[in-house]
DNA sequence: TAGATAAATTAGCCATGTCTAACTTTTTAC
DNA sequence: GTAAAAAGTTAGACATGGCTAATTTATCTA
């Protein structure tokens, strides 16, 4: 007893975990913010090829909000990673993994942003937490979301 | 038209944003990040204290994941954030601001779970997914994981 | 086609958060 | 009360992802 306190009332439960459980959850939570300016770009720049025609430095930095040194820095690592193919001072294409990955993320951040639309959240909200969000949803996670979208 | 294609069927619509407001949501994305050690440090904190009696580097670096020369020099930014009070060698505190902190995050942390549960996500996924996310809710979002667990 | 403008890159800086190896302090057990 | 074990710290390294300033390359325009 002594739960109902003065002001705080406390509506849920606390889950308590063994240690291994809780720190093998914080390491994922960092596995995924390793992967996580991978997917972003890759995901960015199959969009504006698709919309703009070509994947552009200038343009990939507006999008991200920040200044191009710091894209060239990046591309090059994604190209290290096999995920874009591209020669200076030219567009950037995708690789066949890259393309891979761009579509397994845009497909996540659509159904992410769905969702918390389906739950009343106005579009600037919904897509402003989703570009965070979506890394951080496992597949379980993804597949209830998409399974209240197509119930309702 | 040509919107049923062969395989991909696309069954949620993309939003298309202005560049600054694509940018201000991966700032925000930022943002968050920068907030995110401190944030889950307090909250662990305020657990291990109210848990076991005090908080400890051995057990905060067990719990995270990490080795205890990383909690070390976490703790020692904490501090000069205002947020913990320490001498060294000696057990951890929370000051007033890191209480406030903790006590935010504790409970944001619960409505994410139990917003999980309630979509049929299992503890472990729940727990593991939540740890990111809880860093990615605004406000607004939050209010409406309530009222959803709420309403149930 | 030359000169001006825009785009991209390079070089070098910084903060963050992780690590290992070595050392110091505290706690525990005898 | 001392020796061993455990806990904590320090020093120094490294990867990531930002930045500015300066330079190079490409594009546009007169
Ligand atoms: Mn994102
Ligand atoms: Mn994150
Ligand atoms: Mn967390
Ligand atoms: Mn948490």
């Amino acid at each position: 007893m002594t739960k109902l306190q003065s002001h705080g009332r406390e509506p849920f439960e606390a889950v308590d975990r063994a240690p291994e459980a809780q720190a093998e959850g914080f390491a994922t939570v960092r596995q995924a913010h390793e992967s996580e300016m991978a997917e972003d770009y890759v995901e960015l720049i199959a969009e504006l090829i698709e919309t703009r025609g070509e994947a552009r430095p200038v343009e990939i930095a507006e999008r991200l909000g920040v200044k191009p040194p710091t894209v060239t820095k990046n591309i090059s690592r994604l190209k290290a990673a096999g995920l874009v193919r591209r020669e200076p001072y030219r567009a950037i294409f995708l690789t066949q993994a890259g393309q891979d990955l761009a579509e397994i993320c845009r497909r996540r951040h659509r159904v992410v942003v769905a969702f918390l639309l389906s739950l009343g959240i106005d579009e600037e909200t919904a897509e402003r937490d989703a570009e965070g969000i979506e890394h951080h949803v496992s597949q379980t996670t993804l597949e209830a979301f998409e399974s209240r979208l197509n119930q309702k």
